[in-house]
DNA sequence: TGACAGTATGTCATATCTGACATACAATAC
DNA sequence: GTATTGTATGTCAGATATGACATACTGTCA
């Protein structure tokens, strides 16, 4: 019941703004997706940030660095469970994730702060 | 990698508190589990509030009153996005889910303010 | 008592995610 | 040139999550 929205998706090329307008998905869906998307970034950010490779991250997280590759192209084979995963592991506090969180908050004029 | 961990929490029951001590978790395996079941919680708690069933939330989410129970339960099966998803059509906003995120901030003397 | 609505728990086939691998690409240093 | 390091992308077998179903347990109301 989800696969078809995926694929849509991965059809479109996930296309970074609000991606529900133009396909059939529910705000809930879309607001879901927009929060990932925002998981990776902060991932890549604050990865790089660190100076740490994919690879090393790959290590640390028991994964492999294609997977890591994928979660930061935001990729929608990768769960969010994955996403934050690596950022806890990562270092990355509970409270700094609600901020990455809040960060995916809907469209409606709202703009991201790079 | 992950299952191992899940089958000692299962058999441990899911030790509400800080299940970390005792199992051999991370700090970032047992911070996830916490925020999960901090999700979990919430759920329960919004959907009771708004007066809705388990069964007519799982209709909205296209999902079967059987996997909203085990969602409320805090089942190890059940994935972070599908969590997530369930808040969200409940209506509940991105900025409050990062609130309850925080509140699933890891042990060392913090408390569960219910 | 029985009937009912809500919830819990177990199982299962199928859908999805995952790590691993191969391989390609990009930039840098020699 | 060609190593080397980091990253991207595709594929796939195996692991995990999912919805659906059956069934049991809980009230509550008559």
């Amino acid at each position: 019941m989800k696969k078809s929205k995926r694929e849509k998706l991965k059809a479109a090329g996930w296309a970074v703004g609000s991606v529900q307008e133009f396909l059939g998905l529910s705000e809930a869906d879309s607001a879901l997706i927009e929060m990932k998307l925002s998981l990776s970034r902060s991932l890549r950010e604050r990865r790089q940030r660190r100076g740490v490779s994919q690879m090393e991250l790959a290590k640390r997280l028991h994964s492999s660095q294609s997977r890591v590759a994928k979660m930061e192209a935001g990729d929608p084979s990768v769960s969010m469970d994955l996403l934050v995963s690596s950022l806890l592991v990562l270092g990355v506090s509970p409270a700094d994730l609600a901020k990455t969180i809040r960060r995916g908050e809907g469209g409606r004029g709202r703009h991201a702060a790079a």
